[in-house]
DNA sequence: TTACTTGCAAATGATTTGCACGTAT
DNA sequence: ATACGTGCAAATCATTTGCAAGTAA
């Protein structure tokens, strides 16, 4: 793991501390390791493979999924993750603190592919001072067939 | 009821049909009432809030809620409806056949302004195909703080 | 010590499914 | 007449919550 990984995981550890510490919450083992797998695994896990990974990596903490639904909703809250919902499929997270990016997503098999769009970006500024308005976010999913899917789909 | 609406809701409804005859399926007095439902009200609908509506304006018919769910995941398949996942608010469905809107969302006041751009909808369709997806519906929403927000919090 | 946190299991809420009866074709 | 469709209630799936025991501060 190189310094610049580590000087970027500890930052996030200290706001998470701090985050924790304001709320008079406490740091555990368990909250480290949720925010640890999400920070090592370039993934979007639903909070199930999330699970099953920390089960895996750290057995002797027998973490509970619950603790990982209580994690991950803090971590929403305080903005250190941020999680997108695709149909019934259920919700998957991902740290806040990537640089901006879109997604892609697959209404058939669930796969997410990240973009970035500098033009439709500026578009949004110019539709969003048109109407008044002074732009703070956005959310822009585009859900689609992915080709392994429109391949198995024309197999059928 | 003007006729141009009504011819629209026709040919949803021919559509329909032809789908249901093509599948082996029957053509119900229940599953016209949803796609009517949809049709006559400009809204994005939950399940629930779709099988309230029906149960108010068709009491005589006491649809059941599974029917309602049946039915909006047969028209998603077959492209009638689509859904579109707002956040944690849950799932919506709305007609496929109408021209797609964007939100732009104030943060402060809850004002909501549709608007509709041809470039940002060129640029992602150029994305999804860069990317091998065939795209089938999008979610965009600019949040910021409106006209009247930003004067109001500068008199505070 | 004393709150807060945990894993577990039970509870919840949304959606789906099995079944016996009803209905479109 | 024969599938297919329906409402109902039970089942399922993801997520949340209550609780007694464990642990950070």
């Amino acid at each position: 793991m190189s310094n610049i990984e580590n000087i970027e995981y500890d930052s996030l550890l200290i706001r998470f501390k701090d985050l924790l510490k304001h709320n008079n919450l406490k740091f555990t083992k368990q909250r480290e390791v949720v925010l640890k797998t999400l920070y090592n695994n370039d993934e979007h896990f639903t909070p199930e493979s999330l699970y099953l990974l920390i089960k895996e990596t750290y057995p002797e903490l027998n973490v509970g999924i619950a603790t990982v639904y209580r994690t991950l909703n803090l971590l929403e809250e305080s903005s250190i993750v941020t999680s997108i919902s695709f149909g019934s499929a259920g919700k998957k997270y991902e740290l806040a603190n990537k640089p901006h990016h879109d997604h892609l997503i697959c209404k058939c098999c669930g796969l997410i592919v990240e973009f970035e769009n500098g033009d439709i970006e500026t578009k949004q500024e110019e539709i969003a001072s048109k109407n008044g308005f002074k732009l703070t976010s956005h959310l822009m999913q585009l859900y689609g067939i992915c080709e392994n899917c429109q391949k198995s789909r024309k197999n059928k």
